[in-house]
Order: structure tokens, then C-alpha cells, then sequence
DNA sequence: GTGAAAGCGCTAACAC
DNA sequence: GTGTTAGCGCTTTCAC
């Protein structure tokens, strides 16, 4: 059962493919009885236009490129739903492609990618270490817009970011202004670009509080429960009198309680902790986790309208529209984790 | 700068179309110093060939379409994984459509894709109601491979599953096994396909040990850790002896640790806890919680190579394949909430 | 070895 | 209102 093509409903209903393409499309003059004949035999045959066929002659496909990374993780997984809702919304569909390593250049993939015809990429791998590298030069001579999630600013690419340092500062002023004083931190892997920031942010706030932000308080980790574990263990070596940790991840935060409460720490009494995220099991921690609440979903969802703006934009006029970068908030949450009730 | 095509590459090489076509797949029949040129005409131009037109002409576009729901939550998103990762060894990119309503019917979906000319669709939706109620009827008459995930098996369709069944019953006997006699349940929304079978699991095994599977040891849940800690204060009105819970995902036994620990009942000495899953945070609960793993990636992946051989064979000869039903087995995965140290 | 012609399924531009 | 022509970018005949 070969797929009726423009064709063969046009035989059918005694008619040219030109009006059959105009029925399709909702143009007007097209007699009511035609439009009606045609409109059964279309019926009839279960027949369905090629969208392919048309992203060839209108030169655009209604679909946006995906490029994402570790989509079975928390980060990931709900920046991709909310890209989906919003290019949903605004009739396009996706093109998916997941880079299995993380620090490769993205080149071939935007190739790929470009070959396929979409109107527009979307690149949600995190900035790490020189991954980003090839993008500047690549994207002047492409004719596709991309528009670039969690990368550090860059005056001539479009970038959507959360606010990684403000999100960092949130956690460690709330931490200070529980009375604590030595406040560590585990960051996640630091030739992530959104780890350096939170990093960052927690030395302002540090430094803001008229404290300093030395070594022994820092613990890399891998974003891990376990290596939030491990980190506390190591932290606890490095510096024995801490009393809170912020940990840049609410997985590592896990890690840290499951830690604490092997080590007798108990917490929020000897230990505040503060996550990041905000997953939705933070909540029924033991106990529930103090955390920064970032809206993935409304990364994604702002990434498809910038990009989509960009589209737009390109088709209209031929003028360049200057690239955005796009600040989103995060928000503290303050669970149990990190407050001493009557304290 | 709009894209070459084959034209310029063509007309700066001084050489036909066909003879680029000829060097871009590697067909014989080129010589040695045509190719050569060619290839530098593609290079110099940055000349990338137009997957879309290929598809047009090749009745192929080595592209799969993907139909998930709930891409953010743990099941989805794992899943989704293992068919991009299987998909991009094969040689398939994806094309992602998400339902925002999983109850819906599929047939507008199905449309879409196959108007993208994918080669095959994997329908990574959840049976639920009677969401699939549309798929046989339909299939008949397409022209595109389906393969379905967690689903009632059926002998007309392509299906591959998870044992949900067996993991219910994997999980009920251990908790047998570990000495309790009043095993409640926390089921998933029960209009989903997966949650009923997860259920029979655990009658058969509670009928297996010579017990009654009554009524009043179910709670039914919503998957969410709230529903879960819901759940249990519900189990215990309904059976204040409860020695045991079987939460039919780990986020909803979160749910149960929680509220154990705020009515006073320890885990496991008053309450064995096993959930389904093994999500990664799953050691690091309080206590580390028992479950049953589902190797979703794999089943995804499993999907996959199942699709391209039907994709293949309908390629190679006209013969119809008979569809097949794949099952994958969970295992249990014993940790702190269900046992007893020493006991 | 290479090229010319025809066609994949559809739409834009222009007739009538 | 409707049909004809041409073309999107590529591949598949089939010549030469």
C-alpha cells in the first residue's frame, strides 16, 4: 500500500495538483464544490502532504534542531520538555540529536543538523571546558540562527542563561545569615562553565559577608550523590569546624545528608545544607532540602522564542538582528535542611 | 549566504551533477583525479548535501520517529536515551514529538510523522486507558513500522516491555521472604497499563505464599512522592498492622520513608520498604531503599534494533515479519529499607 | 568514466 | 477559479 501522493488525488477529483496544493493550504479561490470534492477524495485516499517535500520548495521545515546532552538527567530532561511544549505551541516540531561526549565540537553535529534542513538550533549542551570553541568562527558563515543555553555571555551569539551566580549567592547568604561562618562548598566539575559561576557566587557572598573564600572550604565533585559523599568526607578533613555546605547540586546535597548522618552530624543543628535545583523529591529528604530553584523548563521554553524571533526575523527583512543574551532568575528555597526551628 | 548546492559544486568543478552525486556516496566509476576535484570544490565551498532532497528521492530518510510523554521524569527521559543512543550507532537521527495529554489518541501524531517521512516510529508512550485503542486499525493500512513500549502484548504488534509483572512479584516475595505477613500496596494511577501489571505482581505473590490479596492493602497513587506519603497514612487506617509496603515507584516509597518517619515507625525493624526503579538516589535515601531495577535504557535500545529490522526487512523483500513481543526482566536490588540486620 | 533526462512530492509564478 | 510551467536538491535510469 503505496502513500497517495498530490497526484493521485488530483486525478481522482478531476483536477490540476496546483488546486488540490491550494485546498491543502486554505487559499482562497478555489470554487466551494471543488474545495469539497477535493476535500473528500482526500478523505477518502487517507492522504497526507509530504511535509518534506514541502520544506524543499518553501526553503523552511517547521522544525527546530535539539542538541542536548545526557537527557536521562535531571537538567537536560526538563530543559528539553519545556523547548518541546514551546516549539509545540508555536508549530514546530523537533529534530533530536544527543552528543554522547560532552566536551566535543559540535561542527559535524551542526552540519548534520543543517542538512536536515531545520529552520533553527537550539544547543543545550552545557559549556565545558573549550566545547564552545568552534562556535563563533562556524556560525558567521551559517545560515542558520542557533541560539546557545547555559554559556557563558558572548556579545555576538544569542545565549539563554539561568543566573548560575546570583543562584550561588542566594544559598551562601542564606547560609550566613543562619549564623554560620564556615560554609563549604562542592561544586560540581569545574571546567563546567555553570559550576565556575556558582563557585563564583558563592565567593561574593563570602567576600560580601566580610569572610574569605579559601581553598580548604572547596571540594570538586561530579555532580553525583556519591561524590557528594565523598566530598563532605574530604571537606570534613580539610576543614573540621564547617557548619554548612553548600552543595551545587541537589544529588550531591543527597549526598552530603546520607554522609552527615554517618558521621553523627546532625542537620540543620551542626550542619546546614543547601542544594541546587530544586528536584522534586527535595522536598521528602531527610531532612527536606533548602535549595535554588532554577526554571529549566522556562529555559527551554525562552530558548525556542528567542530562536524562533531570530527565524522570524531572518526571513522578513535581510537585516542582521543583534543577538540577546537572556537572563532567568533563580530562587531560594528554604526547607529544613538549613534552618535550626527557634533558632 | 545561501547554501551550494550540487549545481555549484557541479559548475565549479566543471563535472555533471551525477558525477558529485557519484563522489558524495563513495559509488565507482569516478576517476581518481574527478574525485579528487570534486572533493576540493566540496571542501572549499563548505558543501553539505541536503538530507531532505536525498529523502525525497531515496524513499528514505534514515530518521525515526519518537512519540514520548513526560521526557522530564525519570522513566521518559531514560528511555529516550537508549533509543538515541542506539538509533545514532544504527545510523538513525530521531524525530521527537512529545503528547502532552498521554490519553489521547495517536492517529493526528502518527500523521505528522509520517508526512516527515520518517522510516519507522517508536511509541515510547505509556498504555494507559485506552490510548492505544486507535493502533490497530490504523497500522494496518500504514506504510511505517511501529514499534510499541509497555504495552499489552498483542499478537498484530511489534511490542517491547519491561516484566512489570515479574518486578511485582520480584518485590512482594522478598518482603515475604523477609518475614511479613501484611504487605500493602501502593499502586500507580491504575488506568495505566504498567501499574495494573505491577499490582498482579504482587497478588500472585502474596497467593503464591498462601496469603489473601484484600482489598483494603491497596492505596491507589499518582507516581509523585506526595501521593506516596499520602498513600501510606491511608494503608494505615485501612490496615493499622501493616508490616510492609510495595511502592510502585521509588519516588512514591520516598513519599512512604517520610511519613514512617514523622508517625514513629521505624524502617525496616516496623516497616520493609521496596520501590521500583532504582532510580540513582535511591542508596542515599534514609535508609538506602530496596527495589526493583528496569534496565530502561536498554529497552529502549531494544526498540530500536527491533524497529530497523522490520524497517529492513520490509526493505529488502515485500514478505510481511511477524511481529514480535521482546520482554525485558527487572531485578530486585535489596538494600537497607527492606531487611533486618542480623535478623 | 561521464552526462542528459526524468522524477521524488510539492508550491510559486504566471497564464487563461 | 483553474491549469501550466518551472523548480526546490538530489538520485536513478540509461545513454554515450
Amino acid at each position: 500500500m503505496t502513500k497517495a501522493t498530490i497526484r493521485d488525488v488530483a486525478a481522482a477529483a478531476g483536477v490540476s495538483r496546483q488546486t488540490v496544493s491550494r485546498v491543502l493550504n486554505d487559499k482562497p479561490d478555489v470554487a466551494k464544490e471543488t474545495r469539497q470534492r477535493v476535500l473528500e477524495v482526500i478523505d477518502r485516499f487517507g492522504y497526507r502532504p509530504s511535509s518534506i517535500a514541502r520544506s524543499l520548495t518553501q526553503g523552511r521545515s517547521c522544525t527546530l534542531g535539539v542538541v542536548s546532552y545526557g537527557v536521562q538527567y535531571f537538567g537536560p530532561s526538563h530543559t528539553l520538555a519545556g523547548i518541546q511544549h514551546q516549539a509545540s505551541e508555536m508549530g514546530y516540531t523537533l529534530h533530536l540529536s544527543l552528543v554522547r561526549q560532552p566536551a566535543e565540537s559540535g561542527v559535524q553535529i551542526l552540519h548534520d543538523l543543517i542538512s536536515y534542513h531545520v529552520d533553527g538550533i537550539i544547543w543545550a549542551v552545557s559549556e565545558i571546558g573549550n566545547n564552545r570553541g568552534w562556535a563563533e568562527e562556524e556560525l558567521c558563515r551559517s545560515s542558520v540562527p542557533v541560539v546557545f543555553l547555559d554559556m557563558r555571555p558572548c556579545p555576538n551569539l544569542p545565549v539563554v542563561n539561568i543566573e548560575n551566580r546570583v543562584g550561588g549567592y542566594l544559598a551562601t547568604k542564606h547560609l550566613f545569615d543562619q549564623g554560620r561562618r564556615k560554609i563549604g562548598l562542592i561544586t560540581g566539575p569545574l571546567d563546567w562553565w555553570s559550576a565556575q559561576e556558582r563557585r563564583a557566587g558563592w565567593s561574593d557572598a563570602l567576600q560580601g559577608a566580610g569572610l574569605t573564600a579559601d581553598d580548604f572550604l572547596i571540594v570538586e565533585g561530579t555532580w553525583s550523590a556519591a561524590s557528594g559523599e565523598r566530598g563532605f568526607r574530604r571537606l570534613l578533613e580539610q576543614c573540621p569546624g564547617v557548619d554548612a555546605v553548600f552543595a551545587c547540586n541537589d544529588q550531591m546535597a543527597l549526598g552530603v545528608l546520607k554522609a552527615a548522618r554517618e558521621l553523627g552530624r546532625r542537620v540543620p543543628e551542626d550542619l546546614a545544607v543547601v542544594g541546587f535545583d530544586d528536584v522534586p523529591e527535595a522536598p521528602f529528604f531527610c531532612p527536606s532540602l533548602s535549595t535554588v530553584r532554577q526554571d529549566l523548563s522556562e529555559l527551554g521554553r525562552s530558548a525556542v522564542r528567542e530562536l524562533v524571533r531570530l527565524i522570524e526575523a531572518k526571513q522578513q527583512d535581510e537585516a542582521q538582528v543583534e543577538p540577546r543574551t537572556i537572563l532567568l532568575q533563580p530562587e531560594l528555597i528554604v526547607r529544613g535542611s538549613s534552618v535550626v526551628p527557634g533558632w
